[in-house]
RNA sequence: GUGCCUAUAGCUCAAUAGGCGGAGCGCCUGACUGUGGCUCAGGAGGUUGUGGGUUCAAGCCCCACUAGGCACCCCA
């Protein structure tokens, strides 16, 4: 094959469209119900944009963007994520005048370039909710509200959340001395990953996978332990609107994630079926990146989910999403004089608001029939010699079985008198 | 980016030990000259992912590349 799709990426055919139908009305009506309002920044912004916002020591980062230089001048990428771009809208409209705080949403493609894998793709839709301009828990909740909102609307049940805080610039470093100092002396019994990330990341050696390491996580330093008072406030305030609100979660003290810009809360929720990539959603709050990006100090939170891995989830769980609306009336016919006909009576029902399929050709009616039947029309109109002679049309009803034989003038009525 | 596995018709898969590539579904046509679904019959559709190599002979063995899957890394 000559041409084939560029790695990881995906065509996304008219039988996978009920899916995305579904699942992106759900987000529109939920951001909606929460007063949310819908922003879109372009898919493009500046390399920088993303190497200050996202923190260039992070792996999307350091490894995973679509970066070019355009026409040897400027340092593109294309979004490797929603929120820095979302921040320098806010902050190029000047919407920080606007009444605090902005609750705003976005629903695009996002960029990667990592190895593809079941759940993974290099291009991938995300949903994305931010509310800007309040340090108030109850942000935090309402960002987790509408995530939870839309997987239980979606069909979701047995959402857990995993919880946990990683302070602020304060008590954060505090913290992070504290699990140096706990992992030195145990240096040896460390996996060799976890000796790089001791040094790189110190955080990262709390989410290992490494066998040897497991069991010297059990008696680490918690960082709820660490908190100072405003984060510890913070988290208590936001445990018990979630606890009133009745959202299941768990704290997770190994819950660290992977850009640098969270502060005090970040959460993740889990999916089925996604093969290694389990996660469905992950947020958390933000309270330096807009000044990190040249705004006024201006605090937020915000969480994206994958809408291919929310669809994936749910073919895994076999939930069924609404068909699609479909031409209800197909119109044959036999021969060119019945043919001109055809077409005029469906350019009359479409204007009236009627869906409406005409066979291309000039096949035997049975291929016509057969046609509508596939196409899933309930109603088949005939126009051959006699009806286009007599000013009639042949109404069928394929549901029924039913045909009768009427003036063209008639065809809109006994429409909608047979439609399912 | 690393390791392992995989690649045959539009789709899902067969092809004994290297020896003329098949089936089901789908598609087209007919049985039914103006009537769909069910049934029956026939037909189209392949350079076996791409490029090399070994061999009298390669879908099958070897190498590279491409793509997908799985596990890492990390994440949605």
């Amino acid at each position: 094959m000559k041409y084939q799709r560029v790695r990881g990426m995906q065509d996304l055919l008219p039988e996978d469209q009920p899916y995305w139908a579904h699942v992106e009305k759900a987000c529109h009506d939920l951001a909606g119900r929460y007063g949310f309002e819908r922003l879109e920044a372009p898919v493009l912004e500046s390399t920088d944009l993303f190497v200050r916002g996202v923190g260039d020591a992070t792996d999307i980062v350091s490894k995973e963007m679509y970066s070019f230089v355009d026409k040897g001048e400027d340092a593109l990428t294309l979004r490797p994520e929603f929120t820095a771009g979302v921040m320098r809208a806010y902050i190029e409209n000047g919407m920080g005048s606007r009444p605090q705080p902005q609750k705003l949403y976005s629903f695009g493609p996002i960029f990667r370039r990592e190895r593809p894998a079941k759940g993974r793709y290099r291009q991938f839709y995300q949903f994305n909710a931010e509310v800007i301009g309040t340090p108030d828990a109850l942000a935090d909740l309402e960002i987790m509200q509408i995530a939870h909102g839309l997987y239980s609307r979606l069909g979701f049940t047995n959402l857990v959340f995993q919880l946990n805080s990683t302070g602020d610039p304060e008590c954060k470093p505090r913290f992070i001395q504290a699990l140096r100092d706990y992992f030195t002396p145990l240096m040896d019994r460390l996996a060799p990953l976890d000796r790089e990330r001791l040094a790189k990341n110190p955080l990262r050696v709390l989410d290992t996978k490494e066998r040897e390491t497991l069991p010297l996580l059990a008696d680490a330093p918690r960082f709820v332990d660490y908190l100072n008072a405003a984060c510890a406030e913070h988290f208590a305030e936001l445990r018990a609107y979630l606890d009133d609100a009745g959202i299941r979660y768990e704290i997770n003290h190994r819950l660290v994630r992977g850009l640098d810009y969270y502060t005090k809360t970040v959460f993740e929720l889990w999916g089925e079926g996604l093969g290694a990539q389990g996660a469905l959603c992950g947020g958390g709050r933000y309270d330096g990146l807009i000044e990190a990006l040249g705004g006024a100090p201006t605090p937020g939170v915000g969480f994206a989910t994958g809408i291919e891995r929310i669809i994936m989830s749910m073919r895994e769980l076999g939930v069924q999403p609404a068909p699609l609306p479909r031409p209800d009336v197909f119109i044959a016919h036999l021969g060119p004089a019945a043919k001109r006909v055809a077409v005029q009576l469906a350019a009359q029902l479409r204007a009236e608001g009627t869906g409406v399929r005409v066979a291309f050709g000039a096949r035997s009616l049975k291929a016509q029939m057969k046609d509508a039947d596939r196409a899933g029309c309930a109603l088949a109109l005939l126009i051959g010699d006699d009806e286009v002679r007599d000013g009639t049309v042949t109404a069928r009803d394929l549901a029924h079985s039913e045909q009768a034989t009427l003036a063209r003038a008639d065809a809109a009525g006994w429409i909608r008198a047979h439609l399912p």
